[in-house]
DNA sequence: ACTTGTCATTTTGCATGCGCTATTGTATGC
DNA sequence: GCATACAATAGCGCATGCAAAATGACAAGT
């Protein structure tokens, strides 16, 4: 059928509100993506250009700039003659993408102790590690795996390398569809605060060697939980 | 049996020679691409949607495509009014780079030797390592760098991740504009053979902390190098 | 002369039009 | 019944159209 035909001769397109100046395809993008992320497109959806043009109430235009960079991302594929598909992400994928979070991460480390920080600096891991008791202490997933979150990004800043933030926010990003899965089948994460707690500690004594080993071989560990979680729920996944 | 639809005003799409189905936005993409880094497109180059249309002989719209990833990969920025412009690589920006390669390569030595390759598997390496020794003899920097980005390719691909071997291609293709600047004005790459070369030893010896610790020490001098290059560059560059 | 407001121009962001082609459904031969 | 040939069709890649907004030129007021 044709498009949207006559929804709103209007072809105007700005005729709206005092709009701010928000693009479209940037409005596209960061809800295609959360959408994705919070599984309210599952792995596998598939959706046409126009069915999502439509759904946004825009033209396929701004669709297909956000689809461009998503792809570009990880997280879908563009199949010609059949729309978008949220990737799959298999366990072989998540293993790729944990190795390179554990790497990535030490490398943050190393560099903090490199900047030798003052005390205040790390407040904000602490802060975290705080959280995240709290939040075990509840048997509070959800709020733990924020905690985690939360950690992850302040170390990411305190490192100072932007495109070393940049890159590990778009591949954190991609775990957390798997996490959201395995979120309520892990044990409790009680080692893993710990040593997020050890770590700041390190930290804090200047010991940049261990704060660099705890990390590592704890994200190492936790991987390796995640991973045959995911491996069980794969089958039935793909 | 194909029935030729008919006219084509001329402004036919496929009106090229038996052109594979080449995307245009695909084309549009590799070609800015190698021009900035190639350095026709300097640093600071500024282009409209329309001239680069005009230039390519296709319209906007894939172009908007093409400069799209081209944002996305770091390599452009796209300002509203005046178009894409290709972005200045300051020094602070090398540095993060670098920071990044050294980590993520010596990741990939890791990776390599975990997988506790054979012999063979190895012998790419050898192959360019024996190429940048020949390039030194007759002092063709051009050939050097050459063998030098194959010692790193084959090193990524040895190291079976794929998502690590895209982010630093990513990265790597960065960091050749300012090596062509650099490439006359450093020392002769002398040094530098000569750890790739002790890499591959230790590596065929299985010797993993070894290996590693000789390539991280080695592109980290490499790296200052480059940069203080580059520092000097800058202030006439920006 | 220096600021400030108006207008013409340029360029963009998005919508829409159009032909090509992969895909699906149907008819035909084995 | 299954495979092949063909026709219908849906979806996409790209071109183009259009109006909004940013820019610069120029005029008018201080």
């Amino acid at each position: 059928m044709t498009p949207v035909a006559t929804k709103k001769k209007g072809r105007g397109p700005a005729a709206k509100t005092g709009s701010r100046r928000v693009l479209l395809a940037e409005r596209a993008y960061a809800e295609i993506k959360r959408r994705i992320i919070e599984d309210k497109y599952p792995v596998g959806y598939q959706a046409l250009e126009l069915e999502l043009a439509e759904e946004f109430g825009m033209s396929r235009t701004p669709i297909r700039e956000a689809l461009v960079q998503l792809e570009k991302e990880g997280l879908v594929e563009i199949v010609p003659r059949h729309g978008m598909r949220v990737l799959p992400i298999s366990a072989q994928d998540m293993l790729e993408i944990f190795q390179l979070l554990a790497y990535l991460e030490a490398m943050a480390v190393d560099l903090i102790m490199e900047r030798e920080p003052t005390p205040e600096d790390l407040d904000p891991l602490d802060e975290a590690v705080a959280a995240m008791n709290a939040a075990l202490e509840k048997d509070d997933v959800a709020a733990w795996s924020v905690a985690d979150q939360a950690f992850h990004r302040e170390l990411l800043k305190l490192a100072g390398n932007r495109r070393l933030e940049e890159t590990m926010a778009s591949f954190w990003d991609q775990t957390r569809r798997a996490k959201r899965i395995a979120l309520y089948r892990r044990s409790k994460p009680r080692r893993s605060t710990e040593n997020h707690y050890r770590l700041v500690v390190a930290m804090r004594k200047g010991e940049a060697k261990k704060a660099r080993n705890i990390h590592f071989s704890q994200r190492k560990r936790s991987h390796v939980e995640l991973l045959d979680i995911i491996k069980q729920f794969d089958i039935h996944h793909l």
